[in-house]
DNA sequence: AACATATATGCAACTGAGTTGCAATTAGCA
DNA sequence: TGCTAATTGCAACTCAGTTGCATATATGTT
């Protein structure tokens, strides 16, 4: 697990604790995240970064392409480790996430561009519902 | 116009003066506005209602199911009178948005029950990229 | 028309998420 | 080892939204 160090260096990010630390937490991590989980994590972990810190980093690893962002109705962002596009099932009744992919969203992204002269450079797509365990 | 008062009747809420602004304000806009807009609209017409009573009208209504809301990435919600499900290009260089219909995800759904379990109640989806005029 | 009362509103204080300016620190490089 | 740009901590701030509580008012009932 040392390649967050080459992850940085890629982007040409400095080497630090706090950066070190995020990263860890996003790879064992298999759902979205957001600011608090983070600043709550490295302070566990005795990194103690300020919270202006984790805004910081997260706006820096958002730009240079290493987490994704989502919002799912609560009034702040989720990241995750940048990856496949895909999307998620948000349980309203329990909270849990679940992933999918093959949205086929890229069929209508050219339909877009065609019939309204729109070029898309991302979507967000999320699925709000109850959970399989839920329903029961 | 005059269904507004209708339009609140038939979900048990109190005519107001406040309530019927923002119904037509909704009614006038063809993009969803955010609830800043809303009290400035207000204000403007002499209506002079509290911000928190434009937040808990933007609730109540769409807990009734009159209005809808939407995420576009920017640290709040916005809402639009609630109709078919549609969905929004979003320019990111002009701030221009655009409606789509018919993002045929209702088969998506179908699969997600049947692979997944999971039951969706609805979905997000927005398109952010580059419009038309942008692009020249 | 007056009354009763549930509902809606104003006000002011508060929360939660995120931002910013600036001074101090430190990673990466020579 | 020293230089310097990048990173961080701190504290104050913004912006979106919420809440408690007292007052006002829309509407159904007498
Ligand atoms: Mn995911
Ligand atoms: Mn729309
Ligand atoms: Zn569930
Ligand atoms: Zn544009």
């Amino acid at each position: 697990m040392e390649n967050f160090r080459i992850i940085l260096q890629k982007v040409n990010l400095k080497v630090t604790n706090a950066r070190l630390g995020v990263l860890e937490l996003f790879a064992r991590s298999q759902k979205p995240i957001d600011a608090e989980e983070i600043f709550a994590y490295l302070q566990k972990e005795g990194v103690d970064a300020d919270r202006a810190t984790v805004y910081r980093m997260l706006e820096t690893f958002y730009e240079k392409g290493i987490i994704d962002r989502f919002e799912f109705q609560e009034g702040k962002f989720r990241y995750e480790l940048a990856g496949s596009d895909h999307h998620h099932l948000i349980c309203e009744q329990c909270g849990r996430i679940e992933d999918i992919s093959d949205c086929g969203i890229n069929v209508l992204e050219r339909e877009i561009k065609e019939k309204k002269g729109f070029l898309v450079k991302r979507h967000a797509l999320e699925f709000f519902g109850v959970c399989e365990s839920c329903q029961q």
